[in-house]
DNA sequence: ATGCATGAGGG
DNA sequence: CCTCATGCATA
């Protein structure tokens, strides 16, 4: 019975006036402690496993996870803030169950194609990478998260109202709409591409090529980039901000609010370069008002907009040899088949749309350059032992003991480093370490 | 800070 | 179905 009632209100579909659609105000960081424990994960076999994966062990010792990362939060600065608005949050805590994934799959139809392979499938699982990486010249490789460069806050080019489009050189968002009122920022993620003009085709990313760089950080670099999320975790934080004030701040004054996710994101310079461009503008809107009027609580106030109290599934957790497992699957071939999919997802005891999902945003995440890519050198990096690799069959998994990738495995490499190695298109050059020093707001 | 999910846009 | 931008929920 009471699994019911957990099911309505923390499921995904049965929630009608109970969401609380204000739950946008979740993202304000009910506290965000740093009470991370790892040590807390538990990976346990699974039911049927239909290849040979000799299950994952699940004790290898909880690592460090990103420790830095949560570590530092030590410091929370919070109490003092002035503006901040207490107001957050009244999210109701979803119900019990969690970990199993729900049931009913009814969300899609889930056509059941049996497609034709992609990229991988039968014995060669090649996973090359669409041609669809353009040349792009942009970027710099190596990403130093160097100190920030003083910047005297606020790039802003003088005049404090000064149109963000000013700020790029060469971006197309933004054509002319400039941002004089607030709602007309829709995203054009197409035209952005061209942001490329100002191109720092190598190296050292830097003058556009035309009007040269006059500025040092008006260009759209990666360094410019780089510093201006440093700039702008370091305003936010000195005014007692949370990422998620900064989100709804920019709610108020584009219309178009965001999450603490991105703003996190975007400080931690984890988004594609197209990104970040397209969101640096409405971010620097948001310095200069910091700077000059102190007090943007009322920004931060913002009523919660109409939230899409759609329903959206229940996240489904997946365990960390099961992680394992489909980071193994991954490593031969990251982008399966409808049928390999099928058969994964049958074999984890997974839903398939788990399964795809799982692949894509894996893909993306190797996209961020978090991860070694593997795009061409599958597994290379995960010391899949020499010794089984069958490769005959489509996908009998190596005995990888990825049990969490990321983390800590038994393994030598260490997945998460940072490869300077980052190609083609938009993607960001390696980011800070994810434990590195990204302190929330507590830093 | 990050894992899983959604949805728009493109094939 | 995929990529990509984004966000809820959670560790």
């Amino acid at each position: 019975m009471t699994k019911i009632e957990g099911l309505l209100i923390g499921g995904w579909r049965g929630i009608p006036a109970m969401y609380n659609p204000e739950n946008l105000s979740n993202g304000i960081l009910p506290d965000s402690s740093c009470q991370f424990n790892p040590s807390s994960y538990t990976g346990l076999g699974y039911p049927s496993s239909f290849f040979p994966i000799p299950a994952v062990k699940s004790e290898y010792c909880p690592p460090d996870p990103q420790g830095g990362a949560g570590g530092d939060c030590s410091s929370h600065p919070k109490p003092w803030n002035p503006f901040y608005v207490p107001d957050q949050t009244n999210q109701l805590g979803n119900a019990g169950g969690h970990q199993s994934t729900y049931l009913t799959g009814n969300r899609k139809p889930l056509k059941e194609e049996p497609s034709q392979d992609k990229d991988c499938k039968g014995g060669s699982s090649e996973s090359k990478y669409p041609p669809n990486l353009s040349p792009a010249p942009y970027y710099a490789p190596p990403w130093n998260p160097t100190f920030w460069p003083a910047l005297t806050a606020s790039g802003s080019p003088a005049s404090s109202s000064a149109t963000p489009s000013a700020t790029f050189t060469g971006i197309g968002v933004f054509p002319a709409a400039h941002v004089t009122s607030c709602s007309s920022v829709t995203q054009s993620s197409s035209g952005v591409s061209s942001l490329a003009s100002s191109g720092s085709s190598s190296g050292a990313a830097s003058e556009g090529g035309q009007s040269s760089d006059s500025g040092e950080e008006d260009v759209l670099t990666t360094e410019g980039l780089g510093q201006f999320a440093k700039a702008l975790k370091h305003k936010r934080i000195t005014l007692g901000f949370t990422q998620a004030d900064v989100g709804l701040a920019l709610g108020t004054l584009y219309g178009k609010m965001f999450s603490q996710t991105t703003i996190c994101r975007f400080e931690a310079l984890q988004l594609s370069f197209k990104n970040m461009c397209k969101l640096k503008p409405l971010l620097q809107r948001w310095l200069d008002e910091a700077d000059n009027c102190e007090n943007l609580p009322e920004m931060c106030n913002m009523e919660k907009v109409l939230a899409q109290a759609r329903n959206r599934k229940r996240r489904t957790s997946i365990e960390n040899n099961v992680k394992g497992t489909l980071e193994a699957y991954y490593m031969k071939c990251s982008k399966p088949g409808a049928t390999e999919i099928s058969q994964i997802a049958e074999d984890l005891n997974l839903e398939k749309d788990v399964v795809r999902v799982w692949f894509c945003n894996r893909r993306q995440k190797g996209k961020r350059g978090l991860l070694p890519n593997m795009e061409e050198n599958e597994g290379a990096m995960y010391n899949v032992t020499p010794a089984l690799a069958p490769s005959s069959a489509a996908f009998t998994l190596p005995t990888v003991m990825t049990s969490q990738a990321y983390s800590t495995a038994p393994l030598t490499v260490q997945p998460t480093l940072y490869m300077p190695a980052f190609h083609k298109s938009e993607l960001f050059p390696p980011a800070l370490h994810p434990g590195v020093s990204m302190g929330n707001q507590g830093n």
